[in-house]
DNA sequence: TTTCCTTGGGAACGCCAATGCGCATCGCTC
DNA sequence: GAGCGATGCGCATTGGCGTTCCCAAGGAAA
C-alpha cells in the first residue's frame, strides 16, 4: 500500500470500468503494471468486488427514510432475532446498532410504487423484537453513498 | 425493461465483474443477448457506471458517525452553500435534506487513524451556515449499503 | 562487489466484448 | 386469416484488451 496504491483506489472507486491502459495513464504506469497492482489488490482483500451503480428510476425512484428502532430488550438473542430478519428484509439498506436512546437506526428505500404505510405496518413493524419506531422522512437526498 | 432486464440489474448490482457468458447462464440468455441488453442498460441511464468496492481496511477502518445538522436559517443561499461545502468534504458519505426538527442528516466516516474530535471540529463545524450539530456514533454497521 | 528481491516496461497469447447476420416470434394492419 | 414490420433471440466472427510471460533496472542485504 503506497501512494500509487492509494490513487488506483481512488480511480476504480470512481469508475472500475476503466481499462489498464486508461488506469495506468491516470496513475502514472504502464498497463501491465496497473494491471498487477489491481490484481494484488484485489488479492489481498483491499478490494472486496466490483458492483453496477443503478439509476433512481432502475430502483424504482424510491424515497429515503430513516427509522430509529428500539427493541424490547438488549439480550443477545432479541437482538441477534433482530438482525437477522433485518438481513432477510430488500428494503433496507442500511442498519447501524446505535449509543444513545435508540438501538438500531436503519435506512428504508420506498420505492415510489410503494408507500411508507405498508412498509411500516407488514415490514418494519413485523421485525422480531421490535419496541418502537421513530420514523425520520428524507426530502432530498444529495449524496447516496451508493 | 421487463423481468430478465430486471434479473440482469439484480446481478449486476452484486458483481459487475461477470463475463456475459456468465451473466448470459444466469438469466437465461445467451452471452451476445445478455450482453446487448447491459449496453442498452447503460445508454438508457439505467446502469450509471461501475465502481470498485473496497474492504474497510482499504478505506481506513473507518467509524460510522450520524450527525443532525441545524443551519442558521433556511435561506436558499444558506442552504447552498452548505451543501457545496459538504460536496467538497471527503468524509461526508451521504447527506439527506430531512424533515422534523434538524435540517440535514449527514453519516460521516472517521478513519481509524483520525478522530472524531478533529472532525467535528475542524470540518464539520467549519461548514458554512451550521447552528448545530447533533451527533450519534454507531457501535457497529450491520449492512453499509455500499 | 555480488546476489537476491522487488517492481517496472514490453510483447505474445488467449479470451471476451462487440457486432453483423439470419431467423423466430409477436403484434398490427388490411 | 394472411401479410408485414418490429423486436429480440442465438450463432459466428473479429478485434481489442485482459492476462501472463520474460527481461531489465533499482535497492537492500550479505
Amino acid at each position: 500500500m503506497d501512494a500509487i496504491d492509494r490513487k488506483i483506489l481512488a480511480q476504480l472507486v470512481n469508475d472500475s470500468a476503466l481499462t489498464s491502459e486508461q488506469l495506468g495513464a491516470r496513475v502514472g504506469l504502464s498497463p501491465s503494471a496497473a494491471h498487477r497492482r489491481v490484481k494484488a489488490l484485489e488479492e489481498d482483500g483491499l478490494i472486496l468486488g466490483y458492483r453496477a451503480r443503478l439509476s433512481s428510476a432502475a430502483q424504482g425512484n424510491p424515497s429515503t427514510v430513516f427509522v430509529s428502532v428500539t427493541l424490547v430488550d438488549q439480550r443477545q438473542a432479541t437482538m441477534m432475532a433482530f438482525e437477522a430478519a433485518l438481513a432477510r428484509t430488500t428494503q433496507v439498506r442500511e442498519a447501524h446498532l446505535m449509543s444513545g436512546e435508540s438501538d438500531y437506526l436503519i435506512k428504508v428505500l420506498v420505492r415510489a410504487d410503494d408507500s411508507y404505510e405498508r412498509v411500516h405496518r407488514e415490514i418494519l413493524s413485523a421485525l422480531p423484537g421490535v419496541h418502537r419506531l421513530v420514523t425520520q422522512f428524507t426530502i432530498r437526498t444529495l449524496a447516496a453513498g451508493d
